[in-house]
DNA sequence: TTCCATCAAAATCTCGAAATTTAGGCGAAT
DNA sequence: ATTCGCCTAAATTTCGAGATTTTGATGGAA
């Protein structure tokens, strides 16, 4: 792995995690000194970054973390939903046993981080390790579809998504609500009914189209 | 506009049409010279170009033109369905009497040309305008989508696509059945039918889907 | 107080060169 | 004739400096 590539993935993470403020200026000089490599260098990860919406570029102004937005929260999400629920049908097409193992495993390592988080009084020190598994179950649900640019793409878009919801202090308010949804999309995908899967796939992703709604009564 | 993404625009360009053969290798440094500036520019530059998959990037190794695949010009074929379906859908309910008069002007432009082309002796002076005036109709179908992040990511599956297809010597092979086709997705679009507007984008995306069918035999 | 000009500090942007790595040719040994 | 290792040329990667631009503060005028 080369010396660039390192500097963006660990910026990629971070930008996707709690690393940054939104619309916080991305400093190259400061990251400079941080990675000690030179301004060309974080320049260069900081355009390919820009490049997929990770961070925006502006002339001679620098980089900064693009503003949250719930416009474009549900934007990314409709994205999402298109790509996840389409990914997910041709697995289940060309899937197979291979694909059925991993995406039980995935599903169990998640309900199992799912099921401690429910009786856990602080949440805090599990939320990396469900984000992660929760990536790790939805990426395996499209694994098997057969198209490296839908992989390609949805990871673009899961990028940013994961970027504008950040970390919400609500995230596991819903943690029952997930886990049922999160089992109902295996059991239809390991039932192989492709149309049910994909309104699973969209009624779990919608609870974030909703939130403009929950809100605005209050 | 500045100096990088001049640069950034002509590559890009560049790459979508004839200007370099698949797997070529793209020199940084004879790059460097026609566009004079420094190697650091042009690395920049071909990184953000490598993000989205218009080159490949490989440690130490430089950058290359990605090989032509049948089997990614079918998979960039699946996404432009899914994404110009769905735009094209939302822009029929979000659009209005503006963006049926920018996809009327569009298709109008398009079809003059094609017009032009079934009785021309040599297409070559068409080609460029062609490949303009059907990005841009194409673009116009999902213009009024209302998600940015569509057109963003649509444009990226556009770019690739148009870079795997190049110039084919076949491209106006099927110049009467495009018209009939591109009128039919006009129709259906205006008259506000949203599923035989999805159905005709599918039919008229579908043809490079069955080039493998067609050669078979051959 | 508010607005505007000026100036200094900090950041961006581009460049050319040095250090590192790859690519390809040449000749010797098997 | 083929293979292997060496050597040179060419390409890459990284860096730090200098030029340019923005940012933020200070002070004077309305």
């Amino acid at each position: 792995m080369s010396y660039d590539t390192d500097i963006y993935n660990a910026l990629r993470h971070r930008l996707m995690t709690n690393g940054f403020e939104h619309g916080q200026k991305v400093r190259a000089e400061h990251l400079r000194i941080e990675f000690g490599c030179s301004a060309s260098t974080i320049r260069e990860v900081l355009f390919r970054l820009s490049t997929i919406g990770l961070v925006e570029f502006r002339e001679q102004r620098g980089f900064r973390v693009p503003e949250q937005s719930r416009a474009l929260i549900h934007e990314l999400t409709h994205l999402r939903v298109l790509l996840e629920a389409e990914g997910t049908a041709m697995s289940i097409r060309r899937g197979g046993v291979a694909w059925e193992a991993r995406l039980t495993a995935a599903h169990h390592q998640l309900s199992h981080l799912e099921m401690r988080l429910q009786s856990a009084q602080d949440t805090a020190p599990f939320i990396d390790l469900w984000f992660d598994a929760e990536r790790q179950f939805h990426e395996t649900l499209i694994s098997a579809c057969g198209s490296d640019a839908l992989r390609d793409t949805h990871h673009q878009v899961y990028c940013r998504f994961r970027q504008q919801l950040m970390i919400e202090d609500r995230a596991f308010d819903f943690i029952s609500e997930n886990i049922r949804q999160h089992q109902q999309i295996l059991d239809a995908a390991m039932a192989g009914d492709e149309a049910l899967t994909r309104h699973k796939i969209h009624d779990h992703l919608a609870r974030h189209l909703m939130a403009d709604v929950e809100r605005e009564p209050a």
